[in-house]
DNA sequence: GTTTGTGCAAATTTTTTGCATTACA
DNA sequence: TGTAATGCAAAAAATTTGCACAAAC
């Protein structure tokens, strides 16, 4: 789990990808690289602009459109689909590769991570002849608290 | 791979499924379905529209999603999502499960099939305590030929 | 004859784009 | 100061919805 203590080493990332890439280091960027790291959810990109807005920050959904592009390009952020047509985003520094489990019922997101997934990669790879440089597994199904309880600790309806 | 005598098959597994769910079993939808299995291509609902309409069917896209939706609750077609936001399907009788490997340079989209993959449905079904109904295993990358060349025979730019 | 399903168009939702203004370098 | 980035609003893209009419049952 990432604590507090990387959040100078993000910034220092970003700062130096921005360098890298004569990219300005603007104070919207920062700042929604801060809030980005500052929860461990999932997001998408109209609640981060709600949250942000809520927090008295006066920052475009353009520019966060704009900014999780870059931190998608030097690898801060990951971008999933559960599913539904709406992009969410989570931080990815210093987390391990980890794939997800989505609760049908209350879409609650769960992570898990198994090491055979990386050697079907592998081996696919090969195989077709192909350089693969990400994945994505997504598990679906019911809680079965929720299936024999009709409610679990997750469920909010 | 499913062949031409899968259809009168798969048209009687529709019927059935309207006829129970006390669904109407109007042209349209078995127009859609008659298209849908026609092919063995991904395919989302704008282009079956577009086809569907130069084929000289009268027949709106609200229909085309409307009859996916149901397709999908019979399990004839599948829902996929390949990064972007919008929904591709594909006709599932008597497909055994694949799974999807994209280039994202050409965007082609290869099947695969790895055990493996179940098994690690299973496991984390137990570890969980989830009753996983289904998965989608995404690998992304580049074609070697592609990388190597700058093009491969799916590329098309 | 009911009532569900259809086509159409308008509404929603999510994301992208154009452009005048701001502010980083 | 020059130019990339921002905010805003409009456009685009994908999907959903409301309603009058058509056609299953």
């Amino acid at each position: 789990m990432p604590t507090k203590e990387t959040k100078p080493e993000v910034r220092r990332l970003f700062t130096d990808y921005l360098e890298r890439q004569g990219h300005r280091k603007t104070a919207e960027r920062f700042a929604i690289l801060d809030e980005v790291y500052l929860s461990n959810e999932h997001f998408d990109v109209d609640s981060l602009y709600m949250l942000m807005k809520s927090k008295g920050h006066h920052i475009s959904r353009a520019t966060i459109y704009n900014t999780i592009e870059l931190l998608m390009d030097c690898e801060l952020v990951t971008r999933h689909q559960f599913g539904k047509n709406l992009a969410r985003f989570e931080k990815s520094y210093a987390y391990k590769q980890h794939d997800h489990l989505i609760c049908e019922d209350c879409e609650h997101v769960f992570e898990f991570c198994d090491p055979r997934i990386q050697q079907i990669q592998s081996m696919m790879g090969e195989l077709l002849k192909f350089n693969i440089t990400h994945h994505s597994l997504n598990l679906y199904g019911k809680c079965k608290e929720l299936e024999t309880k009709g409610t679990c600790k997750h469920h909010k309806k």
